[in-house]
DNA sequence: TTTTTGATTGACTTGTCAGTCAATAACCGG
DNA sequence: CCGGTTATTGACTGACAAGTCAATCAAAAA
């Protein structure tokens, strides 16, 4: 087995594995054993790939950040340009990042946000790019993009909110999210 | 200290310390011991009362939700008729149950009901009680009451997210679903 | 006063898990 | 084919936490 270049290998194998095992579990409990085993290896290649359970975990929620980051983009590159927030909706709720495992892994990272500062940091630069993405295609198209956007954005969340806990049903998720921007770009003015 | 009655006192005081000990932590790895000495009593004393960590957890999350309960309850019985909607959102949005401690052991708490059966019962139970409670006030106001309800509680749910997140600011949270909901209510239909 | 009963805890048991380390195996260039 | 490097693991440890238990203490009841 020792050829070289393993490295990138079991690194990919072991994020992998991190969300389906924290998919399965419905939790951050789940040991570095646990983990190991599923991506085939012992928990000491683990910790010598990663050097502990804190990286570990940094890693697979980067792979899920950044996997999202890329359908959003896709989607938007694709997108006309007076359809750029559907894009943003549709991009959201992409089938990769929406994979049962995927979201039950987002909902636990959320809790795993509030107590390790690198994780925070992650999940507010993602907070910041889809605001900002929204802002930028609501721009255009109403006239308080900063307000809609915050809306928007929470609706997104709180639709994987609910895909994560009734793990998977949730088809219609982006038409609904879809739904309420065309009701506000409709109204005029939302102030209460 | 031995005095007779001090059940009900020491399972209020868990309670409290639970929610307390888990908004502190952000998370649920937090010890019976931890939890019985923010309490001010043993940890054993903890396991004497309600048998085991789990069973302290669900009777926290009970407390929790009940709280919100009857928060959206006494805010119900006030309202005018035609002014339910916003009497849920405003209840949803108690300073009770607002409070940071509060949304970010609820928080934590969803990654729970993944994991035990009983959670998720409770949560189930709170997802329909909400859900029939908007289909209720929405009925007279909307054509399509049922899914103008799936969106809002989305939406409440997307903004508890956020304020449980970035711990506490969050004050116009009601006044932005009370938006949304005034824009669904002002189109005629959302299909798309 | 004596007995019963709830309240309470320190000490203990048992298990688990993150992280370490020394040893082994297999590739690679020279 | 040899010395260096990478890959890999079994075995180990140190810490910590859930849950148990027997003993203690003090109020209440008899």
């Amino acid at each position: 087995m020792p050829k070289i270049g393993q490295e990138p290998k079991r690194r990919a194998a072991l994020v992998a594995a991190t969300v389906e095992e924290i998919g399965a579990a419905g939790s951050l409990e789940v040991t570095v054993g646990q983990i190991a085993k599923r991506a085939g290896m012992s928990s000491a290649l683990a910790h010598h790939y990663f050097g502990g359970k804190t990286q570990i975990f940094l890693a697979a929620m980067r792979h899920i950040l950044n996997q999202y980051s890329r359908d959003v983009r896709d989607a938007l590159t694709k997108a006309q340009p007076d359809r750029r927030l559907e894009a943003i909706i549709d991009g959201s709720f992409d089938p990769n990042c929406f994979d049962p495992a995927a979201t039950s892994a987002w909902l636990n990272f959320y809790s795993f946000a509030q107590r390790d500062q690198e994780a925070g940091r992650l999940l507010r630069i993602y907070q910041k790019r889809l605001h900002s993405n929204l802002v930028h295609a609501l721009r255009p198209r109403c006239d308080k993009p900063q307000e809609a956007a915050q809306i928007i954005a929470a609706q997104i969340d709180g639709v994987y909110l609910r895909a994560a806990l009734n793990k998977g049903d949730m088809n219609g998720a982006a038409d609904k999210v879809k739904a309420v921007a065309q009701a506000l770009l409709e109204v005029k003015t939302y102030d209460a």
